[in-house]
DNA sequence: TTTTATTAGATAGTATTACTATCTTTTATA
DNA sequence: TATAAAAGATAGTAATACTATCTAATAAAA
C-alpha cells in the first residue's frame, strides 16, 4: 500500500487520491473504485492495522496464563515500534503504526462516527479493546471499569508517545528516544488502578 | 463566534470560510484578515478553551487546600458539560465544550505540530496539563508521572465522553445520558495510581 | 485640520480537491 | 464464443483553500 508512505510523509489532511494515483502510475478515477473517499481509505488502514495488532497480542500471549504477564506483553506490543513483518510484504507495519498514532483517533473523531460504526468498520479496534478487558477482569475480577481502562491503555500508548515526540512538556519523559517510559508509565499506572485491596484504602 | 455554531453544527471537516463568511454577511477574503486558514482558527478557539477552564479550575478552587478534593473538582470540570458563562456573552462555552471533546486534539494532530507550538499556541493547554501536575505531586510527591497522568486525565475526560455517547462499547457505561460516569471512573483511576503506599505492594 | 499611514473589507481571480458520469478495455463466466 | 461483470481511463464539475489587488474607513502624525 503505497497510501501508508504518502500518508506518512505529508499526513492524511496533504494526502489525496490524486497524488496516490500519480505514485502508482493510475488515475485518480480508478482509486475511487476501490474507496469510497480517503476518509474510508484511513479507516481502513485503521481496521488492517488492529485486526494485525490482534493477531500478534494473541500470538505473543499464546502459552501464557499469568495475566500480568498477557498484560504487560500487550503495552508493550502497544507502545512499541513494531518491527515489520515479513509476511506482510506489501505493509509497512512500522509506518503504518506512526500513522497509527497520528492519524488514528481521527477514524472516528467525525460527525460519521455513528454510520461508519453501523457499517462495522470500528469492530478491529473494539475487539481488541474487549479482549484486554477480559485480561484485565481475570486479573481483578471486581474492577469496575475494564472496558474504560482498556481503552484509556490503547490511547494512552499512542498519545503518550506522541507527547514525547512534539510536545514533551505534556508527559514526564522529555525528548526520550525510545517508548521504555511509556510503557513503564502504562505498566504503573494499570497495576496501581488493578491493585487488589488486601490492605485499608488510605485516602477515602 | 459564529463559527462555534457552524463547527459545532457540521463538524470542522465540513467548515469553511466561505460559510462563515456568508453566516456573519461578510466575503470569505475579510476572514482570512483574522485567521490564515482554518486549523489555526481551530487552535485559536482551543487556546480559548483551555485558556477559560484553567480560570474556572483557578477560581473553583481558589479556597480549597486538600489537593484531593482540588482534583475531584478539576475532573468534575474537565469532564461535565459546562453550563454557559454569562460574562462572555459571545461565547457559548457548551457548544465550545463539545467541539473540543471531538476536534481538540485535531490541533495538534498534524505535520505542522511543531511549528504551532513554537508559536506558542498550545501554551494555554500545557498550562493547565503542569497544574494539574502540580497538584499531583502536591498529593503526593512521590509519584513518577505527574505530568503524563494529568494529561492522561485531560484527554480522557473527552475520549470517555465522546466514547460513551458514539462507541460505548469501550467504556463501561454505555448510552448514559449524563457524565457521572466518566467522573467516577477518572476519580477512581486517578487515587489508586496516587495511593500512598503504607502496606506492602500485593503485585511486584 | 489636513496628510498619511494603517487597518479592514470587497472583488476577482487561481490551483487544487473531491468527487461523478460515462466510455473503453480487460477479465471472468456461461 | 458470447456475455456480463469488473477495472481502468477520460473528461468533466462544484466546491475548497487560498492570493493579489483594489477600495473604503479609520486612526495617528504633521
Amino acid at each position: 500500500m503505497y497510501s501508508i508512505q504518502l500518508i506518512h510523509k505529508n499526513g492524511f489532511e496533504a494526502f489525496t487520491f490524486r497524488k496516490l494515483a500519480e505514485l502508482i502510475g493510475t488515475t485518480e478515477a480508478s482509486v475511487y473504485r476501490y474507496f469510497e473517499n480517503k476518509h474510508r481509505l484511513l479507516i481502513y488502514l485503521a481496521a488492517w492495522y488492529w485486526t494485525w495488532l490482534q493477531y500478534q497480542v494473541k500470538y505473543q500471549t499464546n502459552n501464557i496464563n499469568d495475566p500480568v504477564v498477557k498484560l504487560k506483553m500487550i503495552i508493550k506490543l502497544l507502545a512499541t515500534t513494531v518491527k515489520d513483518d515479513l509476511r506482510t510484504s506489501y505493509v509497512d507495519e512500522s509506518l503504518l503504526h506512526q500513522i497509527i498514532i497520528t492519524e488514528g483517533s481521527k477514524t472516528y473523531l467525525t460527525k460519521r462516527v455513528s454510520e461508519d460504526n453501523k457499517d462495522q468498520l470500528f469492530k478491529p479496534y473494539k475487539d481488541l479493546c474487549a479482549h484486554i478487558a477480559n485480561i484485565i477482569i481475570e486479573y481483578n475480577p471486581n474492577y469496575r471499569y475494564p472496558k474504560s481502562l482498556a481503552s484509556t491503555i490503547i490511547e494512552m500508548a499512542h498519545f503518550q508517545n506522541f507527547f514525547k515526540d512534539y510536545l514533551p512538556s505534556l508527559t514526564d519523559f522529555g525528548e526520550t528516544k525510545d517508548e521504555s517510559n511509556t510503557v513503564s508509565y502504562l505498566e504503573d499506572m494499570l497495576f496501581r488502578v488493578l491493585r487488589k485491596e488486601n490492605c485499608e484504602l488510605v485516602n477515602l
